[in-house]
DNA sequence: GACGCATATATCCACTGTGGAGATATAGTC
DNA sequence: GACTATATCTCCACAGTGGATATATGCGTC
């Protein structure tokens, strides 16, 4: 799963968002960090709705402007706690051999 | 950094070692669950070494078949922590969350 | 009125990284 | 003789990334 990827996903936990508000919720879930291009998460949602783990909740139009919002799917769920796991054991193994501020 | 480089950099920590022994301890290291195709293997091999992160430390020639041994620098070590601590992050957005067996 | 910026979606295209496959070579096993 | 393990390297097709561009609304500035 790419960073994009698990994001997106992260970003999805704490309910349904439209896509720009993903890229807006990275931002800040990141500290700044992490930005996520355009082109990447539009094409990188259609993969996700593709694959099941996320589905298109809802549009509304807001200011004369779409909104599609996307809701997570358990799937998507379980897609993302297991991309967790992976990425906490590559962390301690590392950690299990030099020291990593903040972790 | 990408999961190959993450990994490679990850099995040179206990000292240094061939590439295709990086290959093996990876497998090791991971339970078998993250295997370094060896094509990703080399080119991100030289990648590293231009950037700095690895040098080759020596060769060796064992039953006929040269041994060309990776060292990972500090800039490397640098690199690997700084990877570590921004996937400890990553990592504790969806534990914060959800709850992730074995993490 | 023109311009830039934030919001919101979508696509084009060049670039990078990945990995299956093949090449080359030695040594041991079936 | 064929296959597997060890060991390196490269070719090439494929997938994902992201800057740029397009389209459109609304707001503040010049």
């Amino acid at each position: 799963m790419s960073e994009a990827t698990y994001f997106i996903l992260t970003a999805l936990l704490d309910g349904p968002l439209h896509g720009y508000g993903i890229i807006l919720r990275t931002g800040e879930q990141s500290a700044g960090r992490v930005r996520i291009a355009v082109a990447t998460l539009y094409r990188t949602l259609d993969r996700l709705e593709e694959g099941g783990l996320v589905v298109a909740d809802r549009e509304e139009i807001v200011e004369g402007r779409t909104r599609r919002y996307y809701r997570i799917t358990d799937d998507g769920i379980g897609a993302l706690r297991a991309e967790a796991a992976r990425l906490q054991q590559a962390v301690e193994l590392v950690t299990r051999r030099i020291a990593v501020t903040g972790a």
